[in-house]
DNA sequence: GTGAAAGCGCTAACAA
DNA sequence: TTGTTAGCGCTTTCAC
């Protein structure tokens, strides 16, 4: 299979390459009935310019490079489609890169995305070390954190606020009546979702009730060390009636936790959960939860990628989009 | 920031540029002193190959297109992930492309991968008709499909057996002693998910239990419209005693509406669900369901286009992979 | 308005 | 073992 260039279409056309590119990049500038040929001849010949030539020259090859823990993670998912809906927006693609927190895969994605010349880079969800902030340096590619970001060094980010959505959540438990309330928290020395999340529930209790809570438990931000941690929780105080998970998919742990042991959710207890994915709106109970805009955080990561790309300047490195509480079936009103 | 290249190396390594490019690509071929000198100059210069360049030359660049509906789809993601895999693997990365089975941006989709110069081409979970067929026979690329198939035209694929599948489903809740025995399935014009498992299922029925079968509502394969269909079945005839749903969202709406009934599931009716995503896990009661390898059927179409790529022979053009029944809590045994 | 030719960064003969 | 050079497919001066 011959892969057919500008030269075939000059031939065919009686033009010459120039006069190709012309109509390819400035059609105005060529004679109509020139045109015409040329464009009779591309269609003949089912003609597609080659993007590595052109990319070798423009150096911009509208390829971004995506770095995740995992597609399969929901949340991810729905970033992800955020960004691939304004990639198609703006003309770039993305090359999607599932590190599963490994930082030697990591690396090695970074360099091949490098040596693919992508424009830049997106990476997600994960908190940036010191380890990290160096590699990302040592590579010099624009790049934009989507659902994490770094205070220290300053690396452009797009997410919520973790810390006022976990007070939020606290305070929205007060507000139906709860308090008597616990957390799933995840690992405090996640630097995201973990501690701030942890840190905002604490003070929201602290500031309503003055109170310093000790209801709380840790998982993984998933099912099962959330089953568990529920199970933990419930033991040391069973008198609790909310619980607030710093997860969907640990909402839907402690439920099924609760569920084993008769308590109902959420007549006996309320279960709020985080993230507001498609889980939380097919769930028995329909999960009340804080929603993050996945989606537009996916979307402005990449505006904000281009924006770096193009030589823009950022009106605002760090940028924080709002949270909202979804009120679904999971917690009641006292 | 100066794009640095093969050029600086040589220079600064005081070589020329064949050397260096030796260095790259035949190490063994150049003496040792020399090597060590021109691999310092690239730690030194922190010097990345330039894959465009590359491609140009190699007519190969290690991309593959990946067609998708929607990432945010459980199912989609778990395929996703089984190439992403099987891509770092082989040294190949994934461009994704969301089509929301819209032809248009499909094709334009289609357009910029090939002027991208990707290798090859995965489309996946979504029927192939005339229209498609031709679109990517005039793309002329590798193309291998994935969780779908297209005997007529002969496309390679990778997938289970529906048809199959669902007969067992059939056999299954027969043989868990029910009789009266509905369905959920999708809409019988989708010839992937949709036609095979609904035929599969009926003709279980009519094996074992020499019955045709007419206890059957449709949906799109999710929550929403598995709710009505489950009602509408329902209000049919309240004595089916399990059903079977053409995917596991599917179920969860089926359940989700029975509950609103104070219906139990399993004690009252079963369901059987179909995919084995991880929401599968998560509801209550967790979901007995036939099981599809997502991430296998992802590795297997990445491998089978690397095959196709690289000119080697496909000892099978339509591959299925097996399905299984994981048991869960959602059927109970008469 | 159009064509010839240089050059993007690299590999692969071909010489030496 | 190494260097020189042509050329991958394209865009872009620079003449005409």
């Amino acid at each position: 299979m011959k892969t057919i260039t500008i030269k075939d279409v000059a031939k065919l056309s009686g033009v010459s390459i120039s006069t190709v590119s012309r109509v390819l990049n400035a059609p105005e500038s060529v004679k109509t009935e020139k045109r015409e040929k040329v464009l009779k001849a591309i269609k003949q010949l089912n003609y597609h310019p080659n993007a590595l030539a052109r990319g070798l020259i423009y150096k911009r090859t509208k390829s971004i490079g995506v770095l995740i823990p995992d597609i399969s993670n929901p949340f991810v998912a729905g970033v992800i489609r955020g960004m691939e809906d304004e990639g198609r927006e703006l003309g770039v693609n993305l090359i999607l890169c599932n590190t599963d927190r490994n930082q030697e895969r990591m690396v090695r994605y970074l360099k091949v995305l490098k040596e693919k010349q992508v424009d830049g880079i997106v990476f997600t969800s994960d908190p940036i070390n010191e380890e990290y902030y160096q590699i990302f340096n040592e590579i010099d590619l624009p790049i934009v954190l989507a659902a994490t970001e770094s205070r220290e060094y300053n690396i452009p980010s797009v997410k919520i606020e973790d810390e006022k959505a976990a007070y939020d959540a606290a305070l929205y438990l007060i507000e139906k009546g709860h308090t008597e309330i616990g957390m799933i928290s995840g690992p405090t020395t996640d630097t995201i979702a973990g501690f701030p999340r942890y840190m905002g529930f604490k003070q929201g209790l602290r500031d309503k009730l003055s109170l310093e809570n000790n209801n709380i438990e840790f998982g993984f931000f998933d099912y099962d060390s959330s089953y568990k941690a529920m199970e933990r929780l419930y033991d040391k105080n069973p008198k609790i009636t909310a619980v607030f998970c710093a997860s969907d998919e640990m909402a839907l742990g402690a439920i099924s936790f609760l569920n084993t042991k008769g308590i109902n959710v959420p007549e006996d207890i309320s279960i709020l959960g985080f993230d507001n994915t498609k889980i939380a709106q097919m769930s028995i109970p329909k999960l009340t939860t804080i929603s993050q805009p996945m989606y537009e955080i996916g979307k402005h990561a990449i505006l904000k990628l281009e924006k770096m790309i193009s030589g823009e300047s950022l009106e605002d490195v760090v940028t924080y989009l709002p949270h909202t509480i979804v009120e679904r079936e999971s917690v009641k009103h006292l």
